[in-house]
Order: structure tokens, then C-alpha cells, then sequence
DNA sequence: AGCTATTTATAACG
DNA sequence: TCGTTATAAATAGCT
């Protein structure tokens, strides 16, 4: 503005622009006071220099408090939260952990309920009553680890099935390729190659 | 600025006021926005007006990302989070809902398992239910044993010390039993009796 | 809003 | 970064 017009682009001298940068980026922030002065308005600015340096100003108060009524305006409240909307969260917050301790309680009953019908008694339990509810358990864990043994049978003969019907195939196969090698004369190609059988062994880890 | 200089300080008038806002306004935004080009400085302001009204400026991207930017810049974390600080808080609900969902899990199997109990049967249980089923049960004896190895420790405390208490009471006794010997000459009766100190050995059969 | 006299900001240079 | 100065830009007061 003074010796010469400037163009509206970026100026390519480093050392002009950091001057240009100098003195404007002050100019600016003079104005914005003056005009916050003159006029009583709020006003809240920051420059970033190119190298990520933070010029900033704000003529009332704090900067978050600008920022927060600058969100309050807008109604962008998705990156900057209001108290409300923060003590909002909180209350979800507190409501979950109600929620864990209501499920727990709720547990704690199904407990003593299992209880009761395996000792037959009292929440309060005697040794005997201990005792007993112990053998309960004992059995009752027996029972499932049959069942579990059973399942697992189950899976393993279907596994075992499965392998036959594959080997099976495959031997069709490379029988047939076998086949062809004799009727051609042509000598087996990439015989390297795997054949389509694949046990996914990871199954049997049980 | 022309055609008289101004005082630092409020415009009384409103008019004037109400105009030398306007302009200046204006004439701020735009040398927000030449700093900006010719420097690439990245530049956010926001204006309110007496009355309220918002003016603002973002020269890169949003306002929303201008903001974020400031406040890691100065680290103010207690108004804006960061996204970091989101993400992490994030983490803790997602955290929270799993553990409700384990819970409610936990339940669910509880139910069967008394289901199981009333009904005699495991028909209905898949595999993984089983598993965590018999965990929760080894879980349940381990509490149990432990209860119980409580209890008897208590139980052999007070045996040990109602021993000492007879011991003490029978050394009397025998005390007694030789002073009248010395002083009648009359031989101790039944030597073989057992003294009624009857440690109950049954509670010691774990 | 537009005009213009004047003040202010600042580009170029040291 | 700071000071100087010629000049461009902004704008106060008016219409």
C-alpha cells in the first residue's frame, strides 16, 4: 500500500513476506482492537503463520469463552461442547454405570437363586450346606464338559467325513490328470503345483 | 482517519457507531484475507456486534478445523477436546456398553442355567454358552473352597483354644488329685482314664 | 449507500 | 527486527 501496488497472491520472496507478514499480521490486530474499542464489539482472532506459529487476540474475556459463544451462535457443537451438552454426556455416562451395577445386582440374584435351588436352602449357607452345593457344582460342571465332549465328537466325525470325500475326490482328480498325461504324452506341467486339497487343520485346535 | 481524527474509545452516537462498525468491519475481514494470501497465514476471526451479530472469517478450510488447530496449539483442553481426547472417551463408552453387553451376557446364561437346573436338561445350549457356563461354575467353587477353608480355619482356632483351656483345667485337677494323695495316702484311682479333652478329629476331613 | 479530504497502513529500502 | 518515507488504502464525516 505504499511505493508501489502489491498483487493479491502469495509473495514469492521469503524475506518480503515475513516482513509483509510482520507488519500486517500487527496492523491487523491493531484494527481489530481499534474496532472492538470503537464500536464495543467481541472480537476473537488467531494466525497461523506458514511455519505453524499462533498469533492471537481476543477483546473480551478469554478465548474460550469467544470460542464457546462463537459455537453457541453457530449451533456447531460436534467439536466444541457446551456445559450442557457436556454435562449432558456425563449423565449417559452415569446412567451406563448405573446400568452395569442394576445388571450386576440383577446377577447376584440369579446367583443366590441358582443357589438356593442347588443347595436347597438359605442365602446364608452352612458348611454342609457349602459342602453340598459344591458337589452340585462338580456335577453339574461333569455334565457340561460331557456335552461339550459330545459336540466336539460330532464336529471331529463331520471333519473326518469331509476329509474322506476330499481325498476321494482328489484322487479322481489326479488319476485323471494321470489320464491325460498318458494319452498326450505330454509330461505333467507345474508339478509343483498343490492340489485342491486344503484341511484347514486349525479346526481340530480345540 | 479522514477528515478527523477519532479517540480510542466508544462512539457515543449510535449512528455513527452503528456505521463506523460496518466499514471497519469490512475493512478487517479484508485485510484478514490479503494477510492470508500473501503470507499464507491461516487466519480465523469471529466478530460479534453489540446486538449479538456474528461476523466471522475462516481463510483455510472451517472455522470447526481453525478452532481444533488452536486449541492443540495452545493446549487448552478443558472447553475443546482434542480429537485424541474425544476418541479416547469414546473408547471408554464403547468399554462401558461391552461391559453391559458381558453382563447382560452373563444373565442371559445365568437363566439357562437355572432353566437348566428346573429342567433337567442342557438341550438348548450352544457351545460357547457351555464354555462360559462351566467357567462361571469354576469360578463358583473356587469361592466356595474358599469360604469353606475360611471357616474351618476359624473352627480349628477355637478347638485349639478350648484345648489349651482343658489341658489347663485337667493339670488342676491332677494337681488336686496328688494333694490328697500326700495328705490321705490314697493311691490315685484309674490311672488309664482319659482326660475329657476330646479333640472332634470328623471336622478335619476336608 | 457514495464521495472525498484526510488519516493510516505499509512496501521498499537502509 | 526496527526506522524512514513515498505512496496506496482505509475511512470519518458528510450527503
Amino acid at each position: 500500500m505504499a511505493r508501489g501496488k502489491v498483487q493479491m497472491k502469495r509473495i514469492e520472496n521469503p524475506v518480503h513476506r515475513q516482513v509483509t507478514f510482520c507488519k500486517r499480521r500487527s496492523g491487523l490486530l491493531k484494527k481489530a482492537k481499534e474496532l472492538s474499542v470503537l464500536c464495543d464489539a467481541e472480537i476473537g482472532m488467531f494466525i497461523f503463520s506458514a511455519h505453524g506459529k499462533l498469533y492471537d487476540l481476543a477483546t473480551t474475556g478469554t478465548m474460550e469463552g469467544l470460542i464457546e459463544k462463537y459455537m453457541n451462535a453457530t449451533g456447531s457443537g460436534s467439536l466444541v461442547q457446551s456445559g450442557e451438552v457436556k454435562r449432558a454426556k456425563e449423565m449417559q455416562a452415569m446412567q451406563a454405570k448405573e446400568e452395569t451395577t442394576m445388571l450386576k445386582q440383577e446377577i447376584e440374584m440369579l446367583q443366590k437363586g441358582l443357589r438356593y435351588l442347588l443347595g436347597g436352602g438359605s442365602a446364608e449357607m452352612a458348611f454342609n450346606e457349602l459342602m453340598m452345593l459344591e458337589k452340585n457344582l462338580e456335577l453339574w460342571i461333569y455334565h457340561i464338559r460331557s456335552t461339550k465332549m459330545e459336540m466336539m465328537s460330532k464336529e471331529i466325525q463331520l471333519l473326518r467325513n469331509k476329509e474322506g470325500i476330499l481325498k476321494a475326490a482328489n484322487q479322481h482328480l489326479q488319476d485323471k490328470i494321470e489320464e491325460n498325461v498318458d494319452t498326450t504324452n505330454f509330461a505333467p506341467m507345474a508339478t509343483n503345483m498343490t492340489y485342491p486339497l486344503t484341511i484347514l487343520n486349525e479346526i481340530f485346535q480345540f
